[in-house]
This record gives C-alpha cells, sequence and structure tokens, in this order.
RNA sequence: GUGGAUGUAGCUCAGUUGGUUAGAGCACCAGAUUGUGAUUCUGGGGGUCGCGGGUUCGAGCCCCGUCUUUCACC
C-alpha cells in the first residue's frame, strides 16, 4: 500500500493525498461507507459505484464472523467475492464492538469473550484470530485489535486500556508478517491510537503507534460521547504526532462539521454510521443544512431533497415525498434518505480534498462549517 | 317489543371495595443517534369519562332517565 501527499492547505494541517490498495486508489480526504454487515444498509452497489461514488467501504469483523462465517466468506472469495463490491475494503477489528457490546463481553487473558448477540455462544477474539479473519474476509486495509475506551472513562482504566491495546497492536503486527494474503491483493494493517481524553496517554500511544510504521495510522475511541472540544484536542494532539507520510484515519467520526474540523487538523479517512443510520430516521445532511424530514413543516414543501447538491435520489424525490415515505416506514425512504446522505458526504469531502488543491480550503471550510450545522 | 352487553384521548382499550392532578399502546408533534439500531431511545400536546338528573363529604365507578352501538329472543 502506497499513500502519496499531493497538496497541504498552507493555512491549516489539512491535506490531499491518494491512497493506492489492490482494488484501486482512494483520494483523501475521504468518507468511508460503513457496511457492517458486508452490506451498506439500504444501498446497491451500483449506487455506492454511481450516485454516491463512494472509494472505499467498511466491513465489521465481529458481525461478519458470526454471519455469514468464515466458511463462507472463504468460498465465497472473500468480502469482494461475497458482495460484489470491487473497490476497496476496509475491516474494523470487532474493537468497537469491545465498546458498544460491553454487556456480552469480558476482557481476559490474552483476548476478549464476546456472547454472541445473536444466539449467546461464546467467541474468543485475540489479536490473532481477529488477523487471520480479516485475512479470510480479505480486506484491503486490516484494523489493528483494540479497545475502544467508553467515556466518561477513569484514568487509571484508560491507562491499562492503552497497555492491551499496544500489546495487542504488537502481536498483530506480528500476525500480519506471518500470514499472507488470500486472494492475491496486498492486505496492509492499520494502527490504533488510543488513551481516551487524556493529553499524556494520547501523546504517549501515538508515538508508540508511530513507531510500529505500519502502513496507515488511526485515531480511535473519540466521538463516544466526549465534548467535541476534547475531539479536536486529542485529534489535533496525535495528528502533530503520527507522520505526514501515512494516511491518519479518524475512527467513526462524524458529523459534517466534525469531518470539516477534523480534516483541517490533518485527519485524512473517516466512517461514520451518521450519514446511514439517521437517514433511515429522516435525518438528512444538505448542502442548505441539516433537516428532520419528519418535521410537519415539510409536509407540503414539493421542492427537491437537495437541488445543489445533484444526483438522482436528491434532485428527483420531493421533501414531501420522502417524509410521507419515512413517516410512513416505506422501505424507499430509508434508500432514498441512505443514498442522499451518503452523497452529500462524499461530495464534502471531495469539494475540500479540491479546496485543498486550490490552497483555499481553510477559508471555504468557514463558511461551509456554519452552513453544513445550520437546522433548517 | 323484551332481555343482556356497551359507551373513558384521534384509534384500540385499562381504570381495584366510590377517595390526590383519570392511565397505557398506537397515532400526532418534537428531540436524540458518531469504528450501525430499518424493528432503537427520550420528551410533549391531547379527555365536560355519551347526555341529563340523583345519592354522597367525595362519582369514570352506585341509582334513575335518555340516547348510541351491539348481541340474543319474540
Amino acid at each position: 500500500m502506497k499513500f502519496q501527499l499531493t497538496a497541504t492547505d498552507p493555512r491549516s494541517s489539512a491535506r490531499a493525498g491518494i491512497l493506492q490498495t489492490g482494488h484501486g486508489d482512494i483520494q483523501t480526504p475521504i468518507f468511508m461507507p460503513v457496511g457492517t454487515a458486508g452490506s451498506v444498509k439500504a444501498i446497491h452497489q451500483r449506487e455506492l459505484e454511481n450516485d454516491i461514488q463512494a472509494e472505499i467501504i467498511l466491513g465489521n469483523t465481529y458481525h461478519l464472523y458470526l454471519r455469514p462465517g468464515l466458511e463462507i466468506l472463504e468460498k465465497a472469495g472473500g468480502l469482494h467475492g461475497f458482495n460484489g463490491w470491487t473497490r476497496p475494503i476496509l475491516t474494523d477489528s470487532g474493537g468497537y464492538q469491545v465498546y458498544s457490546l460491553a454487556e456480552n463481553r469480558k476482557i481476559i487473558g490474552d483476548g476478549v469473550t464476546f456472547k454472541s448477540h445473536i444466539d449467546g455462544s461464546k467467541h474468543h477474539f485475540t489479536p490473532e484470530n481477529v488477523v487471520d479473519i480479516q485475512r479470510v474476509i480479505g480486506a484491503d486495509i486490516v484494523m489493528a485489535f483494540d479497545e475502544c475506551t467508553p467515556y466518561p472513562c477513569e484514568y487509571r482504566y484508560a491507562k491499562d486500556s492503552l497497555a492491551f491495546t499496544h500489546q495487542w497492536l504488537t502481536r498483530c503486527v506480528k500476525r500480519m508478517t506471518e500470514t499472507s494474503p488470500r486472494y492475491g491483493f496486498d492486505q496492509a494493517l492499520f494502527a490504533i491510537v488510543q488513551g481516551s481524553v487524556y493529553k499524556d496517554l494520547r501523546e504517549e500511544s501515538a508515538h508508540f503507534i508511530a513507531q510500529q510504521d505500519q502502513p496507515g495510522n488511526a485515531i480511535g475511541g473519540l466521538s463516544v460521547g466526549e465534548p467535541h472540544e476534547d475531539m479536536y484536542a486529542m485529534t489535533s494532539l496525535v495528528c502533530d504526532i503520527l507522520p505526514d507520510s501515512k494516511p491518519r484515519y479518524l475512527m467513526g467520526v462524524g458529523t459534517p462539521e466534525n469531518i470539516l474540523e477534523c480534516i483541517a487538523l490533518g485527519v485524512d479517512m473517516f466512517d461514520c454510521v451518521l450519514p446511514t443510520r439517521n437517514a433511515r430516521n429522516g435525518m438528512l445532511f444538505t448542502t442548505e443544512g441539516i433537516i428532520n424530514i419528519r418535521n410537519e413543516k415539510w409536509k407540503a414543501d414539493f421542492s427537491p431533497i437537495d437541488a445543489a447538491l445533484g444526483g438522482y435520489a436528491s434532485t428527483f424525490y420531493s421533501r414531501a415525498y420522502l417524509r410521507h415515505l419515512v413517516i410512513n416506514k416505506e422501505i424507499l425512504g430509508a434508500q432514498i434518505a441512505s443514498i442522499h446522505n451518503l452523497t452529500f458526504y462524499l461530495w464534502l469531502v471531495k469539494e475540500a480534498r479540491k479546496q485543498i488543491i486550490a490552497g483555499n480550503f481553510a477559508a471555504w471550510k468557514e463558511g461551509m462549517v456554519k452552513k453544513v450545522s445550520t437546522r433548517l
């Protein structure tokens, strides 16, 4: 995997680059739609490729391991073979599930034992088998096994957890070197910085992660409920330590505003469930601001969802019609809203990239942040 | 016609031996959601308890009348 910077913004830490993978290039900064169970919910692959123009999507190790399971994935030729997606895939390691499924797991010995949320069966995840699973899934980008700490988080807990995350990382690195790609294309490991909202832990972690010299570096454990100032402060701190020559991935972030602010801090890659999950519940991100399409005020608004954004779903369907669909829980409502939101997210990062290359990012960002966070 | 049942929020219904400001689900109106939650969570508005009398310190509840809906029988 190769990463090269094509431009840096003179007035912020924003940068534009190209990440080369076995399934094609990714223009950064980039937003990666989340497809936990091998599907970006409510979206066809051709819509992802043509309308939304997604360049890379996520899958999830824990969820894919439970269903459909490794045997099927291997027979299918990995996730690419299974779901037909031809561009890059990144898989989350299950580290987020250590946080989100905290009630069903135990951190013991050499890893984490999960009690399946599907059938209650027990499964033990270690840094080694998490790498192995991602090999089978066939992820272009393999995430290290970590613990995403909760918020708030006691200092002592964050420190102990960080020690685990670091130890697990060295084991993931070792496992990666001991094993080979299954399907003939390169698979690259990304290391993850943790440390909750503690400056010294974040600094320590960022230095440790940088030393591992992996193809990419991620920032985890943020956007779990902490104030935005903390998220920005930690991201800024960590980006200044992580090498410029490697892509930086801020995990789980975020709102359009969060993304623009963090691009300015030097982040190259983002993923978040907001554009898809919130779409299903009627929250739209548009070039004019944020819309709750369920609100009565859109009842008779027959104007397009987002005329300025363009794209079929956003211009063909009216706000009134989408409101009707979402309120009636029609499947089409979830589809239209999801396509729209993802189109907007991909447009936003593409536009940011243009502005960075034009040397105008910082100024453009100020106006755009205000616009995209306005409540309509 | 006779006998029984029924009437409480927009809808479907709870409501104890009569006892604070009559509740729930759905619907409606809002809000939340950050390495997934289509099935989630939170909050809000909304009632002359069919109507009219009566008993009682006090009635959604008891009594009388009346109307509605409905069932059975002639």
